[in-house]
RNA sequence: CGGGGUGUAGCGUAGUCCGGUUAGCGCGCCUGCUUUGGGAGCAGGAGGUCGCAAGUUCGAAUCUUGCCACCCCGACCA
């Protein structure tokens, strides 16, 4: 993607679009604003699901399930939070389907109107929390540490696969604790879950932080995020962990006896990432070729390509190309070997090139001669022969390569895009000729990050948690502050 | 909801201003032969209510009116 800001932007959503459809990821659907994933897409997805869900168990979470429908009057128990969701929510407000009676179609049935409305889910706290109102009576029933995987709607305006459609696939955790501390503790911990997975499975560097209040999510005392940089130099929100006080506690009266005896309001947290990380994984690391995968969320690894004249090579190599599969396979590497006689190699290497394959494997009669292979690699697409012998080891080694390969590759790049802006007219210029994250004094108040959006469309994309303390002025007002906090213009 | 645009084969499109043979092309698909180490070549073939409806006309993809759908930009948002 080496093309100016301008010419960016233009192509940019055309370059993505095309890599979602001709990997196959997904595609729109009939429904207005929702899309299909496709197998290819879902399977990325599920590397996705099953390294995240490991890690929440081994941090004490369990899995349930919540109903989709959430009656309406939930939503007005909790002021911000309805404040944030109502103007995107899809409502069920019948239960029945009539043939029209001047013969043309099926019409709603009138008669069947719900008397109280059900709102598809936009997330899932207000049900949530209706629930543990009865499941918590005493300290010694928390902490209560559950997630789930599910499906929430949001009537978006506008939509973008992957990034933002109307409704989506994601996970939310919902915990109930007897302590603010131990709360924040939570929140902190699954942030870092988020960060850890960011870094070693995406292969994507994120910021940690927390959002400023006209960011914070709806119903929350603190929102933490990270923040990561795509290859527009645009920013993309990639998972949030909330610190929800008692505030829901308060809204659906969940209260608890203390050891001392006294009733208290229970202390809460929720967190969530969605199939948008598959955007990010696209927006990051994709070059004009294609889809480029990191080896640990790759669902095909490595696909090996037998090249053959006759029946008589063929049988040689693809004898050849069973073993290697067979080796692979026994060090737990996900390997695909591609024997249809339906396509030709030239075909099948384009193929997984745009499906991001990490490595390409080719043998053919040459290879069997001399006991090689040919090795690409789609990160660098350098092509190298190599012996065939120990091929497991070359492999294992070379995908462990790739993987940090990635991820410094996109380090390096949001370092380049990282920018200190001192006045307001830098603030412009970088914004408008680089992008990135921008580095500037902001004087703390919501009013300047509202008139900063609304003359930028750059928002606060989050306060880092590491952040050094350092005085300066606001890029905007001139009034003092004490600390950078990161801007961007963001998906 | 504002502003702009587009509907022609599975996909992408030409033709529309200025009405006139059987609606053309590329990709894909099917058959055959030759091919196979970077998206194969040649030959043959299938596939169309030209978004829907009404109107004008000897004649409509083309003009008129109404309707529908989708896309882009904005407002909203992860």
């Amino acid at each position: 993607m080496a093309r100016d800001l301008a010419a960016r932007e233009e192509n940019y959503s055309k370059w993505y679009n095309e890599i979602v459809q001709k990997a196959g990821l997904a595609e729109n659907s009939a429904v207005r604003g929702c899309m299909v994933i496709k197998p290819y897409g879902y399977a990325i997805w599920e590397k996705m699901q099953a390294a995240l869900d490991k890690m929440f168990k081994d941090t004490g979470h369990s899995n349930a399930y919540f109903p989709l429908f959430i009656p309406k009057s939930f939503f007005s128990k909790e002021a911000d939070h309805v404040e944030g969701f109502a103007k995107e929510c899809a409502i069920v407000t019948h239960y029945r389907l009539k043939s029209d009676p001047s013969g043309k179609g099926i019409v709603v049935d009138e008669d069947a109107k719900l008397e109280e409305e059900l709102i598809i889910r936009p997330t899932s706290e207000t049900i949530i929390w209706d629930t543990y109102r009865n499941w918590i009576q005493s300290y010694r029933d928390l902490p209560i540490l559950i997630n789930q995987w599910a499906n929430v709607v949001r009537w978006e305006l506008r939509t973008r696969m992957f990034l933002r459609t109307s409704e989506f696939l994601w996970q939310e955790g919902h915990t109930a604790h007897a302590t603010k501390q131990e709360a924040i503790e939570e929140t902190e911990r699954m942030l870092n879950v988020y960060a850890y997975f960011a870094h070693n499975f995406m292969a994507i560097p994120v910021l940690k932080g927390t959002k400023s209040i006209n960011e914070r999510f709806a119903g929350a005392v603190e929102t933490y995020c990270i923040e990561a940089l795509m290859q527009d130099g645009k920013a993309l929100q990639a998972g949030t962990s909330h610190f929800l006080g008692q505030n829901f506690a308060k809204a659906f009266d969940v209260k608890f006896a203390s050891p001392e005896g006294n009733l208290e309001y229970v202390w809460a947290t929720s967190w969530g990432v969605s199939t948008r990380l598959i955007g990010a994984l696209i927006m990051a690391h994709s070059d004009d070729h294609g889809l480029v995968l990191p080896p640990k969320l790759a669902p095909i690894q490595v696909v090996i390509v037998p090249i053959y004249k006759n029946q008589g090579q063929f049988e040689l190599v693809i004898e050849k190309a069973r073993e290697v599969k067979g080796l692979l396979d026994k060090h737990g590497i996900s390997t695909k070997l591609d024997d249809r006689d339906t396509y030709k190699p030239g075909w099948k290497f384009n193929e997984y090139e745009v499906k991001g394959v990490p490595i390409r494997i080719a043998i053919g009669p040459r290879d069997i001669e001399s006991r090689t292979l040919e090795l690409a690699r789609r990160d660098t697409l350098e092509k190298v022969t190599c012996s065939s012998d120990g091929i497991e080891n070359t492999v294992v080694h070379l995908l462990e390569k790739i993987q940090e390969n990635l991820y410094q590759k996109a380090l390096k790049f949001r370092e380049s895009n990282t920018t200190k802006a001192d006045t307001w007219e830098e603030f412009i210029d970088i914004l408008d000729n680089k992008g990135g994250f921008i580095m500037a004094h902001w004087d703390g108040t919501a009013e300047t990050e509202q008139k900063i959006k609304e003359a930028t469309k750059a928002t606060i994309r989050c306060i880092p948690l590491d952040n050094n303390k350092e005085k300066g002025v606001c890029v905007l007002t001139g009034n003092p502050s004490t600390q950078r906090v990161v801007f961007a213009r963001a998906y």
